[in-house]
RNA sequence: GCCGAAGUGGCGGAAUGGCAGACGCGGCGGUCUCAAACACCGCUGGGCUCAAACCCGUGUGGGUUCGAAUCCCACCUUCGGCACCA
């Protein structure tokens, strides 16, 4: 009797050995086609049953690509700059650096645990300093090129976190990681002008991503085409002209009044004297509202005329100047002209207010000589409009901004949503942003060769939750690069996003003291084949990076459009109760709970058997009973032969080869589609049938031995542990994780006879069993022979009959 | 409100125009055992049944088709994203 299969033991020493060997280090001189798999790192922390969910199957594709002949490149590292080290530090007084490589440490081995097939030769850490040089390096080209600049805008801060957010971290205006609500403030700050790449980064040319990634993106970018229009301001004094952005310039003769956004730099000159104490109390009143408030779709919209009025440039209309907060300071030009008859929100907006409605187009359906009970966006033909009248709407866009360009009042553009990128952060656990304030010099970039600016050592932290790197005279002072004045550094750090933007550079060329990436590596290994990771970074992560590899192009760093050809999103892994797992509602699945119980191997493959990789769903504790079934099943076929008989060309040696090669061609199917489950669920079939083919009686030694050799080598990319064990005590050769992919034979997959249903009027009412290759005529004969047809027939002939070889016949009255 | 995804047994799920419910969990019955565990075998959508046969059945209602979980139309529900973006 073979031993019991002891997971704990195997595990723990195969993972050993792999080490030790370097198994799967990813040579740069391998000439194999190269293939680059990578899922997103973790940022310090606890290793859960998320990254367990999201690595798993990374791991399982990219050992199946190397048993494919693959040179495969599986990195690792830890995305270790942030805010949960400096909150530790500020809340339990310790040091943020000795906290994140305490974590670092533990995690290394909670992912050793998973069984992985990480090449941690290339591990980076993006708070060590030789990562965060090239950060730094990073932020200076961009600099160099114009696409790092300093500005004041009104920024999003986060009182919790004591800093300030890029748009794509504020989620219905809380901060995406305290959930503070964040508070408007006008600041001066760095960003990275990700706007330059807008229409580039709308285009997914040559990218296989999911559609929802790529449709949150758009969305998040936001293109819409129209115009600039500029309106005169009839208040002396004042040469400005007030610029607006409208979709619909088609409707300008409609304009009965504009409106501007209350933070609207023109509003404090164009403000008549009587209207000022209203126009003052009205944007006290709305910088008081936080943003949720203001961005509330259904309340009552609200204004203050500011005295001043506007020309309109084609009809020279003299029309009142609004301000009021549904029109935002960051969108456009801050300030539009309203069409209450064509616009819902202007329409709202007039009712309120009194102001004009004059409809500009006609429409089928709405008398437009009657009050409009509801703005209408499309008519028929342009009304109202002067010269226009009677334009068909399909004409009246181009005609309109052909006549503004004509007279210099206005031009066809092409506006986005999408800001530019805040990198800013108030904070000390970042990378230094490389910048120097000198007051003869101004903002002068710190020299390349005095990279990188390091952290100091040694900070205190106090409850004022300010950055103690503003308190450090020694590190904040420093003579100009250029004039050798007196200068002070920037105090603020990176976003620690800027850090994973070019992290999949990195690990191409992970310690190269001269560059990010040398030339050489990049074109060896760059792009990524094939990223996993989560949806929830759609328009962070994934937006940052494919800007940061574009602009790295441009400046002849990288090749290619694209840093990413293939992303898949796995879903999100729920507690057995179907929430999401946090520890107040008690439904934390702890993986070094799981593995200490089962073993790896049997935590990989339950966590890929519960469902389709892409939808996540509940974790189900109880399954993990078939799971550790079919592993021992799979244990005893190797470890217990069968009695052997030399019988190759038998009817039931046959059917077990068909059986393996089946399986072998399913698997094979399965993998590349990334279906885990069903996978799983082949592999499971195979193990039943080939213990009943060794419990009923002699098999032949060569079709078993094929049996046996596929089912682990098929196995091993899931579990890795069990596979290499029994790959090994069967004689198999180190190791099975470098052994070939077994091919299939269609041939000895095929079936020589196949059972297909038989059909009448669509309903099932018998089998045939027929050869793999009859023909309808034969199929035909059958068919009619059967007993229930006959009787169902009564008789009659066929009306029709449909005859789908290998599946069914149709038998219509 | 807009956009996207989804809705199938007691549960996780399979099947993407061709036999609905693969595989697994759970449940029921059995073999082994003094007994239990493990393991193995059988059954397990509902109705009507001793059983067979038959009928019903993939969120709801319609449609296309010889044939629909799958395609089309309308609606309901759930989840995700966006949301005064001019």
């Amino acid at each position: 009797m073979a031993d019991r299969y002891d997971p704990h033991a195997t595990e723990a020493r195969w993972q050993a050995r792999w080490e030790a060997d370097r198994l799967y280090h990813a040579a740069d001189d391998d000439p194999r086609p190269r293939w680059y798999a990578l899922t997103m790192f973790p940022s310090s922390g606890d290793l859960h049953t998320g990254h367990w969910y999201a690595m798993v199957p990374s791991d399982v594709a990219a050992r199946y690509r190397r048993m494919r002949g693959h040179n495969v490149l599986f990195p690792m590292g830890f995305d270790a700059f942030g805010l949960p080290a400096e909150n530790a530090a500020i809340k339990r007084g310790v040091d943020p650096r000795e906290w994140t490589y305490a974590n670092i440490e533990r995690m290394r081995g909670q992912l050793r645990l998973m069984g992985a097939s990480f090449d941690w030769d290339r591990e980076v850490v993006t708070s060590d300093p030789e990562y965060y040089k090239w950060t730094q390096w990073w932020f200076l080209q961009l600099y160099r090129k114009g696409l790092a600049y300093r500005a004041e805008a009104a920024a999003n801060w986060c009182p919790g976190c004591h800093t300030v957010l890029a748009n794509e971290q504020v989620v219905d205006g809380r901060c995406e990681r305290s959930d503070d609500i964040v508070e408007r403030r006008f600041l001066t700050q760095w960003f990275f002008k990700i706007t330059a790449y807008a229409e580039e980064l709308l285009r997914f040319e040559g990218i296989e991503w999911p559609e929802r990634i790529r449709a949150m993106q758009t969305n998040w970018i936001g293109r819409s085409e129209g115009a600039f229009l500029e309106f005169a301001v009839d208040v002396p004094g004042v040469d400005d002209r007030l610029k607006v952005f409208t979709t619909r310039p088609d409707t300008v003769y409609g304009a009965t009044f504009m409106v501007v956004a209350p933070e609207h730099p023109l509003v404090a000159r164009i403000t008549t004297d009587a209207q000022r104490p209203a126009v003052d109390a009205y944007i006290a009143q709305t910088s008081r509202q936080t943003e949720i408030e203001r961005l509330s779709t259904d309340k009552e919209k609200t204004g203050v005329f500011t005295g001043a009025y506007a020309i309109n440039p084609f009809n020279g209309a003299r029309v009142p100047i609004w301000i009021a907060d549904y029109v935002l300071v960051t969108y456009g030009t801050g300030a539009i002209m309203a069409v209450p008859a064509h616009d819902q929100r202007d329409f709202d907006f007039a009712r309120a207010y009194g102001l004009e409605i004059i409809p500009v187009f006609d429409h089928d359906d709405v008398d437009v000589t009657q009050p409009l009970t509801a703005a209408f966006s499309h008519g028929r033909r342009m009304v109202n409009s002067g010269p226009f009248d009677g334009t068909p709407a399909s004409e009246a866009f181009a005609r309109v901004v052909a006549f503004a360009e004509e007279q210099g009042v206005g031009s066809a553009t092409v506006n986005y949503r999408l800001r530019d990128w805040l990198i800013s952060r108030q904070r000390y656990w970042g990378a230094p942003i490389p910048m120097i304030h000198c007051d003869a010099c101004g903002i002068v970039p710190v020299p390349e060769s005095e990279l990188p600016v390091l952290l100091p050592d040694t900070v205190t932290f106090d409850a004022s939750g300010k950055s103690p790197l503003t308190r450090i005279p020694e590190w904040i002072d420093v003579a100009c690069p250029q004039c050798a004045g007196p200068a002070r550094r920037e105090s603020d750090t990176m976003d620690t996003f800027m850090c994973s933007s070019w992290y999949q550079m990195r690990y191409a060329d992970p310690h190269n003291p001269e560059r990010p990436v040398s030339r050489e590596a990049a074109a060896k290994w760059l792009p990524v084949d094939q990223y996993t990771g989560g949806a929830e970074h759609a328009v962070m992560h994934l937006l940052y990076t494919r800007f940061f590899w574009k602009a790295a192009r441009d400046m002849g760093v990288v090749e290619g459009d694209e840093p990413m050809l293939r992303l898949f999103n796995q879903g999100v892994i729920l507690g057995p109760d179907g929430n999401r797992m946090s520890k107040s509602r008690g439904n934390v699945v702890a993986p070094d709970d799981q593995v200490s119980q089962w073993g790896s191997d049997a935590f990989r493959c339950q966590l890929m058997f519960v469902g389709p990789w892409d939808q996540g769903g509940p974790y189900n504790p109880t399954g993990m009973a078939g799971i550790v079934r079919w592993l021992n099943r799979l244990w005893s076929l190797g470890t217990e032969e069968p009695r052997y008989v030399d019988d190759l060309h038998s009817e039931g040696t046959r059917a077990l080869r068909r059986a393996t090669h089946k399986t072998i061609r399913d698997v094979t199917e399965a993998m590349e589609a990334f279906s885990f489950n069903t996978l799983i669920s082949r592999l499971m079939e195979h193990a039943t049938a080939m213990q009943r083919v060794r419990d009923a009686g002699p098999v032949d030694g060569q079709a078993w031995d094929e049996a046996l050799r596929a089912a682990i080598l098929l196995t091993a990319p899931l579990a890795p542990h069990i596979a290499e064990e029994l790959w090994d005590r069967i004689g198999g050769g180190y190791s099975v994780h470098t052994a070939e992919w077994p091919a299939f034979d269609p041939e000895l997959a095929r079936d020589d006879e196949v059972e297909v249903a038989l059909q009448v009027n669509g309903k099932v009412r018998d089998r045939l069993v027929l050869p793999a290759e009859c023909g309808e005529a034969d199929a035909r004969t059958a068919a009619l022979a059967s007993p229930k047809v006959i009787a169902l027939l009564d008789g009659k002939e066929p009306r029709r009959v449909i005859y789908v070889p290998g599946r069914l016949l149709n038998i219509v009255l």
